[in-house]
DNA sequence: TGGAATTTGTCCGTATGTATG
DNA sequence: CCATACATACGGACAAATTCC
């Protein structure tokens, strides 16, 4: 090999760091494997897996042992707040937000729902689902335990929603025509886990890959407890946000 | 198999639950095979499979396709808050808590560690590994970036806990030995990956588990940057939360 | 359920160039 | 000139994780 003054897997790194900077290779994206990449270069593939190994130290790509490496997409940053809804973060970020409501049904709420909303043991409430996109890329899916009853006509609103795919709504919203004009969050959980079916079909995303979960109380006027809701996130394409 | 009202699956349920309850099964403990259990019971492996099936939708167990169920673990719940310290948390929970330091060095700061602080590129800063335990269960693996230049005597005060196992000190305390009387949280940050090779040999876990990692901006009077932490969490162990 | 194919990770060893003393 | 240490690079084999059929 000829001698130029720097470590070939150094000059490896750099070659690849630049197509993924100029968009060869795009966010997300899988690279080749480090076989095809030695033979493209003409080296030992102990010498591409340091090089690799070097760009994921500097966070340019995510590698997964018997998948790949991939290209690191920037992640949406999601700020959590009282009242940041999931429309104001994409906005912020110059990405079209759509919503759709999966479905739309009663349910007897389950004992965590009932006791964050407040109501005894078994209560029927309003369940809905819905799939969170930006650009087109699913981005959360949403069970939402809804008090309907404290909610009146509520039902209704989100069955003319229901199935309907690209509708841009939030929460506040439509609760304003059920006379409610204050709603804000009181206390988010966050947890990291594996998805269940449901998540990793609507959220496309492999089994092995894991979501963040948002289990989200919140209020109305006079703190009475409005929604519950658990919320999936692709785990590789957010991160949350807390400031003070 | 007699006749008694209640169905068999049921029957299998309740009797792991309790074992559950009970720490005949301990938390994080592999369950049997379903095949073993089905020979146990002397059913059908897809009884035993309804039966853990239904135990990981009320949350007790967690299944993983190929690895085996587990008994889920309590998490500790883990308050994000400007002025919440984790021995403040572990505390809430009766959980005596410890912390070591693993490595005092300087070194200089990368481009997110130098722009969070607001320090020129390739400043000289203070790096500080730590492990959080809770009863000897390791909980948080984290890398400090401290701007040394604004904490006078810092770098003495950490290479006195350098190595040495379960000390409590809190950060505050250090800082107030070097005139800082004031410290909280600016900004954090919380995303979802997989460990690095260091996170998971410290946090005890295994490579395909997920941590949750915190990025977290502290600073001091006038709202002048001092740390900038990466803290791995044990993604299975822990949940955090925030409260408005 | 199981086995083949793909891909990354790690261990063995060998050889070369460079810096140090 | 020699001994040593270290980083670099190559080759082969196997382990580990994932995916697909």
């Amino acid at each position: 090999m000829e001698h130029s003054g720097v470590a070939l897997w150094r000059r490896i790194k750099n070659t690849l760091s630049q197509e993924i900077d100029q968009g060869d290779i795009k966010p997300d994206q899988r690279l080749p494997s480090s076989q095809a990449l030695a033979a493209r270069f003409g080296v030992n593939r102990h010498t591409v897996l340091k090089a690799v190994s070097a760009l994921q130290e500097e966070g340019k790509v995510r590698i997964e042992r018997g998948r790949g490496t991939y290209a690191v997409a920037n992640r949406l940053d999601y700020n959590i707040g009282p009242n940041q809804l999931f429309e104001q973060n994409l906005a912020a970020h110059n990405l079209a937000p759509s919503r759709t409501v999966l479905s739309v049904a009663e349910c007897h709420a389950p004992s965590r729902a009932a006791d964050a909303l407040k109501l005894s043991k078994g209560s029927q409430v309003l369940l809905v689902t819905t799939l969170g996109e930006a650009e087109g890329l699913p981005v959360n899916y949403g069970i939402h335990y809804i008090a309907g009853s404290r909610l009146p006509g509520i039902a209704q609103l989100f069955r003319s929603f229901e199935g309907k795919t690209c509708q841009v709504f939030t929460f506040p919203e439509l609760f304003e025509k059920c006379g409610i004009n204050e709603y804000h969050r009181k206390d988010v959980v966050i947890r990291s886990r594996r998805p269940t079916n449901d998540e990793a079909r609507y959220l496309n995303i492999p089994a092995v890959e894991h979501v963040l979960t948002t289990r989200v109380l919140s209020v109305g006027p006079k703190e009475i407890p409005l929604t519950y809701a658990e919320t999936a996130f692709a785990g590789s394409r957010v991160s949350f946000r807390v400031s003070f």
